[in-house]
DNA sequence: GTCTATAATGAGATAGAC
DNA sequence: GTCTATCTCATTATAGAC
């Protein structure tokens, strides 16, 4: 029955072996794009990794930069939804404060990339990958800007003497460091001489509060 | 004269212009490496854009990787002379403060990558690509961990409540808002309603002391 | 939707003449 | 050191059978 009904004039909707098939694809698309970057995961590797033939990946996911774009723009929705639902929450409990704005952006991120599973930790290195090349810039402002600048605002009516470029500019420091913990572990790991730090994620966040709060005074 | 003269046992003194095609090569992997990445950059784009033979860009580098490593390397050594010299010179000065050691490492940085020309400019996206990449650790590490650990040091002496993971994992921070400036400024101008920050470098330092110094209370 | 087969191009690397 | 020529393999993408 399911298999019958259209979704649309052009399209049957696909069936549930279809659908299972794409998710495989596109979670080893996520994974390979994440390791090794958009030219260094082929789509072969990708068809490879998902146990499908190289043309099912150009059918599922159309060439490869439409591939990379699907890709990216999957979690998308989510991780805002999540963002945007600690914001609403935070605002209804009454105290809106920098720490717990700032929080709201990374929180969600971190908790989902550090402790979501592996399709999620990957995610974040592809975020990171979209973030630092310009080439990407489309993606990132059609995926993560309108989110972005709600909570531009939000810090804005609390840092009211900070202009819009320098909350910006802070604001891009912060997702780089947010970023680093997903592509730079191996570094501070390297850097330290013990155990790596219980709480990065805190660390973090203190960091990128007192850096913005210090453009207050 | 000088081209007969035996470097050592095994070869003679380079030509001046084989200098010159080499300088060239790695000039243009450089800007190649730097654009696109390591698996973006073709040895024969290249070689291309050097305006020699493909073969000869395997003659002066080796193999890829090897090429990308000399690469890095290249103006590494210069770098950490700056940095380095920049922290000799404030403590000869006097004033060690927290503010004064992290500006001997961005600034001299900072300024290269956006005031010293095209290469300088390459050559921070660089080793931005190094830096969020576990596969060049090894390049890390030989080429900048000497002197981050000597920074590290200064900071744990200006900073003796805080753990060296801590100072480890900021410092990580911190650099990765500074190699925002050179993979991420697209990001910020595309947020930002106005003009871009007049001093951004100001901007990123007054951040990331901020960060550095809530951990000491 | 899935497969085989293949087109069309580009990749990294080297051998050997000059 | 530089060039030509070439080897070998991987790349993205599509056409067409089932």
């Amino acid at each position: 029955m399911v298999g019958k009904v259209q979704e649309n004039q052009r399209q049957r909707a696909p069936s549930k072996r279809s659908v299972a098939t794409r998710d495989r694809i596109f979670d080893a698309a996520e994974q390979l794009f994440a390791m090794r970057g958009f030219e260094g995961a082929s789509i072969r590797d990708i068809a490879r990794a998902a146990n499908v033939q190289g043309a099912l990946v150009n059918h599922h996911g159309g060439n490869k930069e439409a591939l990379f774009a699907t890709i990216v723009a999957r979690r998308a929705d989510e991780l805002s939804r999540l963002r945007l639902e600690a914001l609403e929450h935070m605002k209804a409990s009454g105290s809106v404060t920098l720490s717990a704005v700032l929080s709201c952006f990374i929180r969600p991120f971190v908790d989902k990339t550090l402790q979501g599973g592996p399709e999620w930790s990957a995610y974040g290195r592809l975020i990171a990958h979209v973030s630092s090349d310009v080439r990407w810039s489309h993606i990132a402002q059609t995926c993560f800007d309108p989110t972005v600048n709600i909570f531009l605002d939000e810090i804005s009516a609390l840092l009211p003497q900070a202009s819009r470029e320098k909350i910006s500019t802070h604001f891009v420091f912060m997702v780089s460091a947010m970023l680093s913990l997903c592509t730079s572990r191996w570094r501070i790991e390297g850097l330290s001489d013990g155990d790596p730090l219980e709480d990065m994620t805190q660390s973090l966040l203190d960091f990128c509060v007192a850096g913005f709060d210090q453009a207050h005074t």
